[in-house]
RNA sequence: GCGGAUGUGUCGGAGUGGUCAAACGAGCUACCUUGAGGGGGUAGUGGCUUAGUGCCUGCGCAGGUUCGAACCCUGUCUUCCGCACCA
């Protein structure tokens, strides 16, 4: 007998349906509840495995809550705002062939196509179909408290619309500039999405320090990243033959000035300083060679250097010309090299003695590596001379990670002496830009290509606006809501503190993309991150909210004034009612469901969203919301792996929800799923596991229509069917603490496979001749243990047993007492059946007729019992022995004792002694099993009745063994 | 570099100071089930030894604390993840 899944599937969606069994309506205010969220998955194509891994831990929560009688709200929405959907519609327009590809991928058929080249079409579309795989899998989603995301959903927009008009009233936005990648084709930041080279590389820092020409009014830009190296400077590079301009900057402390710099660099002032720069002349290297500048003040003085060409300059980099400190063996090398050529010093007209001078002053100390750190290393890299660019260029890199590892500044550094290299490079560059010698400038960490293959630059952008999150004050009563929070698993709190700490100001907005207008200023579209750490309050009512024809709503009245009353309470219902013409039993209703439904109790999602949207989540609500209205608790989990490797389309392991579904139906891919893993390692979903799961199950249906109701009636209870109840309490415990811990693979192990292991052993013991009232418990919990991750299976098999009730709407199990001594029983059983295996294989016998046990003597319960409390007090030999000995009954098995309690000082314990009565019982209850078992005549015997050294070596728990 | 995690059998993974380390799942081996090609059952699966209650070795590596450590401490190495303006 096979189950049909696929039919089976679709009866209980639909009866489910028919019946509301899960509509979700608040009638009485009083009822426990428990509201769910999870982050709504972004809208741009089909749900995937990952997103049921995720999924299956609020669904398998809400099912387990429902049971235990809550009221419980598991929403559920479609996240559409931001850019990926509007790129990938670009993409569909162009004809991109990947990007349609995927589309086919997803059942998308060819004419259907060119509708995708509208972003709004996909908000649309998937939305609609990832909805019905949910339904598929059979979610217990309300359909009432759906949604998407964007101004295509009016309501939604005005809340995000209050939301931000709220934050910036308590002035946790504000407009400012910062450094992101940029197409200059496109015109637009280009995220690490986005990109078609460089995924991971971010503007770094690298400031330009002002030289001034002696004698002129012209500044020398320097561009570094090594601000420390500045006091160590010996003179300045120019490239002898590079372009060089004058340019002349108007926005730098509200003052101009006229900076030489490099040709090509100029695009990067205008992108990052100063849009209006204005070039004023060429500038011939001559005019700035052999010259004398003076340096920024760096702890003391000004300095004055020298200028000097280099080869190795390429005035297209950084600024056009860098200053050099010796201590760089490039700069060396090539101090060395001009050093000893007469012929070049003197077609630039170099003052001989000066050049001959310049000498590397020693500002770091490095451990084991002397003074001078340019000609260690180069030592150490065997380079002689200033051409072997590759080599220095290793040299460099490699002493640039020990300066900054282990260098310390050394004393006669002034006030930064001692400091460790990044600490001393903040310094720096915080007194540089103070007294206005030096400007922020940022240049990719590596080579970025944007997605239409243009090279990217950096560009800051102004009049941006960015949430406060590195406001002190806001981090602090966020902390102080982490700290109330409670996580799953705990060990993430490290983690999540530092980033909160580490978070600084966010840029909300964007130029383009879906999403709802900034407000105050139309200009900028809420960025997608920033516009979603609240929405769970606007899920409690939802309901209302989306179906606004239905509850007398009218979108365009509104306001802010409503929100503020319904989540704040603040204002008057009379003006609420007034502005949106929304009745005043309606609003009142609202505020009372959205008071019902707060605090969210569990929201999850994979880890990645750690740093980002779960804190945002709980920066918003702390800025915003009283502290009883704060998130309750946080699950975590790891990435999904298919069979241990990466799910990737390009290792062809990549799995839609709709393709599993098909293939193996619902209920067993979310048994496996569940099964995966838990806490917040990567989990593992193994596809062998499927059909393990789908056979397991089957098992379990003809088991329950086999034997429901059948077997042994009456009142006698065997003392295996008490280890068996005893068994399916300890699950049923154990399970229970799983789901509450949001423990899913130790749920499905405990409520699961323990429950059909130890149904395993009571039909061996019983030889299938059941007890009816301990069976048919059985079966039930079994089912109701199931519910949260195959409730299809769960409702055909209780109906198919003849209940009549949705099992889905049953009561979780509550274990029963459990008694330790009941399980004593088998383990007893379970140790001499091995034992007495072993013996049959050592034995060699032809063939065996008759197996006799013998129960250890009287005594050695006793003695076993004083031993053990004995070890409770001490570990010394000498001492356990000396009380022993004091009593009557042991002195004459003193030999004895002295080889046994030497053993048991070494292992710290006795094990679990019972008495020879109850050994005694438990294997004779049980002959009649091991005859089966052994199929021969089994023996039991007091070993006080027997002479046999077997007889003698019987040990409590361990009975000894003679084979005839 | 900074921060977090991780390291146990053929594999996924239990076990966080105490009787036996490897539960549970999977794989493999043998046998049984004549529903004998993806089903079910039993036994085995670090090494040695043995008519069983034994010994040795073993939880990344090296030390330490303890009567006792996979578990606590110190150091070290491996692997993974994050370091943002992006969902």
């Amino acid at each position: 007998m096979t189950l049909d899944w696929k039919r089976l599937h679709g009866t209980w969606q639909q009866e489910w349906r028919e019946d509301r069994v899960f509509q979700v309506d608040v009638e009485d205010y009083s009822k426990k509840k428990y509201f769910i969220t999870t982050p709504y998955p972004y809208m741009s194509g089909l749900l995937h495995l990952g997103h049921l891994f995720t999924y299956m831990a609020p669904e398998a929560t809400a099912r387990f809550k429902r049971m235990q009688g809550h009221n419980v709200l598991f929403k559920f929405a479609f996240h559409c705002t931001g850019t990926p959907i509007v790129a990938a519609a670009q993409r569909v327009k162009e004809g991109e062939p990947t990007q349609i590809a995927t589309l086919h991928k997803m059942g998308i058929a060819q004419s259907e196509i060119p509708k995708f080249s509208n972003p709004e079409y996909w908000c649309e579309y998937f939305p609609k179909e990832n909805l019905k795989d949910l339904h598929n899998l059979g979610f217990v989603i309300d359909d009432q408290y759906t949604f998407k995301t964007t101004y295509l959903d009016p309501t939604y927009d005005k809340f995000v619309t209050w939301q931000f008009n709220k934050l910036h009233q308590l002035g946790y936005v504000t407009k400012g500039k910062h450094p992101v990648m940029w197409c200059p084709k496109d015109n637009v930041p280009v995220g690490d999405h986005d990109r078609a080279e460089g995924e991971g590389e971010t503007p770094k820092d690298f400031i330009w320090i002002k030289y001034r020409l002696k004698h002129s009014d012209l500044i020398l830009m320097t561009g570094t990243t090594r601000p420390d190296a500045l006091l160590g400077q010996t003179n300045l590079w120019i490239d002898p033959h590079g372009k060089y301009k004058v340019v002349e900057i108007h926005s730098v402390n509200d003052q101009t000035e006229k900076w030489v710099v490099g040709e090509a660099v100029i695009q990067k002032i205008c992108d990052q300083c100063d849009p209006k720069v204005k070039i004023l002349r060429d500038i011939d290297v001559h005019e700035l060679i052999g010259k004398w500048v003076q340096g920024p003040v760096v702890g003391g003085a000004r300095e004055e250097l020298y200028t000097l060409p280099a080869g190795f300059i390429d005035s297209k980099v950084g600024s056009g010309l860098v200053y050099s400190a010796l201590e760089d063996p490039v700069d060396l090398f090539e101090l060395r090299k001009i050093q000893s050529d007469k012929k070049l010093l003197d077609s630039f007209h170099l003052d001989h003695a000066t050049v001959t001078k310049l000498k590397p002053i020693p500002i770091i100390s490095v451990e084991e590596m002397g003074e001078d750190l340019g000609d260690s290393i180069g030592k150490e890299f065997n380079i002689t001379s200033a051409d072997q660019k590759e080599k220095l260029e290793e040299a460099k890199g490699e002493l640039n990670r020990r300066v900054y590892r282990k260098g310390i500044m050394r004393e006669s550094c002034g006030k930064y002496g001692g400091m460790n290299i990044p600490t001393c490079q903040e310094a720096i560059k915080k007194d540089l830009l103070q007294e206005g010698d030096a400007v922020m400038f940022w240049e990719p960490t590596g080579k970025v290509v944007c997605r239409c293959l243009t090279p990217c630059i950096v560009k800051v952008v102004s009049n941006q606006w960015f949430l406060e999150y590195d406001n002190p004050e806001w981090k602090k009563i966020t902390h102080e809501c982490l700290d109330m929070l409670t996580l799953y698993p705990e060990k993430i709190r490290k983690q999540f503190d530092y980033v909160l700490d580490w978070l600084q100001h966010w840029a909300c907005t964007r130029e383009f993309g879906l999403g709802t207008k900034l407000p105050w200023d139309h200009e900028w579209v809420i960025e997608s991150l920033s516009d979603s750490t609240l929405q769970m309050a606007y899920c409690t009512i939802a309901k209302y909210l989306e179906h606004p024809k239905e509850y007398g709503l009218h979108v365009e009245h509104l306001n802010d004034a409503f929100f503020d009353y319904v989540f704040l309470g603040q204002g008057s219902v009379a003006e609420v009612e007034k502005s949106t013409k929304i009745t005043r039993v309606m609003v009142e209703k609202m505020r009372h469901d959205f008071e019902y439904w707060y605090p969210v109790d569990f929201r999850n999602s994979a880890k990645d969203l750690l740093q980002n949207h779960l804190a945002f989540c709980l920066f918003n609500h702390t800025a915003l919301f009283p502290k009883k209205h704060w998130p309750k608790a946080y699950v975590l989990n790891g990435r999904i792996m298919v069979n241990n490797e990466k799910m990737s389309k390009s290792k062809g392991n990549f799995f839609t929800i709709r393709e599993l579904y098909e293939k193996y139906t619902a209920d067993i891919i979310r048994l496996t799923a569940a099964n995966a893993g838990e806490g917040v390692e990567d989990a593992n979903y193994d596809l062998t596991f499927l059909e393990t799961a789908r056979n397991k199950l089957e098992d379990v249906y003809e088991f329950a229509c086999g034997h429901y109701n059948k077997g042994r009636s009456g009142a006698e209870m065997l003392s295996i069917d008490v280890w068996f109840e005893n068994m399916i309490n300890t699950c049923v415990e154990a399970a229970t603490q799983s789901m509450e811990n949001m423990l899913f693979k130790s749920a499905v192990q405990a409520g699961f496979m323990n429950m059909q292991r130890h149904l395993k052993w009571y039909t061996r013991r019983t030889h299938g001749n059941y007890n009816k009232k301990v069976i048919n418990h059985f079966i039930e919990t079994q089912l109701k243990l199931l519910v949260p991750f195959t409730p299809h299976f769960c409702e055909e098999t209780w109906h198919t047993i003849g209940k009549k009730t949705y099992i889905s709407n049953e009561s979780w199990p509550v274990a029963g007492h459990i008694d330790s001594r009941a399980m004593l029983t088998e383990e007893l059983l379970e140790q001499t059946m091995s034992d007495i295996s072993e013996v049959l294989k050592l034995a060699k016998t032809e063939k065996v007729e008759t197996v006799t046990l013998f129960v250890a003597d009287t005594w050695k319960y006793d003695a076993f019992k004083k031993i053990g409390e004995e070890l409770e007090r001490t570990r010394e030999f000498k001492e356990i022995m000396g009380s022993m000995m004091k009593e009557e009954e042991f002195k004459k098995y003193s030999g004895e004792l002295t080889k046994l309690i030497p053993k048991f000082v070494k292992v710290g314990s006795v094990g679990t002694a019972t008495s020879q009565p109850f050994e005694l019982k438990v294997l004779y209850d049980a002959v009649t099993f091991l005859e089966r078992e052994f199929s021969c005549s089994i023996v039991v015997v007091r070993g006080e009745d027997n002479t046999h050294a077997k007889a003698r070596g019987a040990m409590p728990g361990k009975v000894g063994i003679l084979v005839e």
